[in-house]
DNA sequence: TTGTAGTTTTACCAATTGGTAAAAACAAAT
DNA sequence: ATTTGTTTTTACCAATTGGTAAAACTACAA
């Protein structure tokens, strides 16, 4: 008898597990978006993706962990959006340009994502609150910083950074946390790429124009 | 025998059923801005009340119906504060500068309304669709269009009205929606009155100097 | 003091919830 | 063909859900 190593084999195509992990992902994405944690249930999730609940259970064990997980996958491609902190060589206008492009593409690509830390903020954010602090509290100090430096350089006017950030933050997640109310009033079924397009150009514009010295252009 | 007028004798003073009325909506506001609608239980907003379950069914007789009470009850105050057409005397900078400081009062005294609308939006509108429709769009509708009269006289800036909105929108909502995040960036425990007015001032300084032809001030 | 309208409590109920346990089916390596 | 790990199905379960039905309680007018 020749001991031999029990290294694991894996049997199934690994890839296919990952495919339906995947896709359970998706559907949870997508219903958290919609109703929230409390309001997502996880026979509908399973239902979505066109497997038994139990099925569902095998895979994401319990709910909260489902949920932190769909969570966890948005901030990862979230927080790096959400503060503008890079190169400082560029300028101000050209740094806040290219911010708010990211940020509208962010809403643009991930709508589901942006809605699910919605409903996570609404809720008190009783599983984001650390993580807010730990990491994103941080950058944002740092960027405030950053623009109180520029306005006492005469870059910029004189203005409150903190809610500078508020209103970018608000006014780029709008199109897809309310995106059914911004089509609606546009009269459209869904909101395309042009529209986001159009939001960037108003919003870069108007946010130039309003607190940048040498006004903008 | 006499023919007697049954006329109602309403013996419980009613003032005391409308107090409890108002408290059970208080409650269910409370409720449905954290949870939303499918996420929130009966119970836990009776238990919110300090009455049973089946004594709230006795007041409001189902969840839908409650909800759409506190739908209804937020919507009045808050539809004729999302448009902005009025006396068309004052300047547009006036004009729009009323407007945001209406609608950050309305985000300080009832954020919880904020929220259950954000709620119902995010869920795809499923009961506001045709309010929003018949009441919002046209007053929408008139406000772009005043907007563009202004551009065309020179008094503002050639910008796109509908993005203006949507960006007031979000930006004022956000201080009640997203309360908890801000106010975990400020590192206080509470926005207070305070904050609400530096928004104000920080949002119409951006937004004036933004759009206004003759840079608002 | 009794009738009556308004209110609250008690007793249920079927459906849905998140989750467990274990049997069965499947697929691949030996 | 058999073993072995992976996946799916079947069978449950206690707790919670929104809601019904009716009994019991309360207070006041006659």
């Amino acid at each position: 008898m020749i001991y031999k190593k029990p290294e694991k084999n894996q049997r199934k195509p690994n890839a296919q597990r990952a495919q339906l992990e995947a896709r359970i992902i998706t559907a949870a994405e997508h219903a958290f978006a919609r109703t929230g944690f409390s309001g997502t249930s996880m026979e509908s999730i399973a239902e979505d993706v066109g497997i038994s609940k139990q099925n569902l259970i095998y895979y994401y064990p319990n709910k909260e962990n489902l949920y932190r997980r769909v969570l966890q996958n948005t901030l990862d491609m979230w927080l790096e959006k959400m503060a503008f902190t890079e190169d400082e060589a560029t300028t101000p206008a050209e740094i806040i340009r290219h911010y708010i492009e990211g940020k509208l593409q962010l809403s643009y690509e991930n709508p589901e994502g942006s809605k699910v830390f919605a409903h996570e903020i609404m809720n008190g954010a009783p599983i984001l609150k650390d993580y807010l602090l730990s990491h994103l509290q941080p950058q944002f100090e740092k960027d405030i910083a950053l623009m109180k430096k520029w306005a006492a350089a005469g870059e910029i006017k004189n203005i409150e950074p903190e809610h500078f950030f508020f209103t970018i933050w608000a006014a780029t997640q709008t199109y897809a946390d309310f995106a059914s109310q911004i089509s609606l009033m546009l009269g459209k079924k869904k909101l395309a790429r042009k529209d986001f397009d159009n939001a960037a150009n108003f919003l870069t514009d108007m946010v130039l124009n309003g607190i940048v010295a040498n006004s903008g252009k």
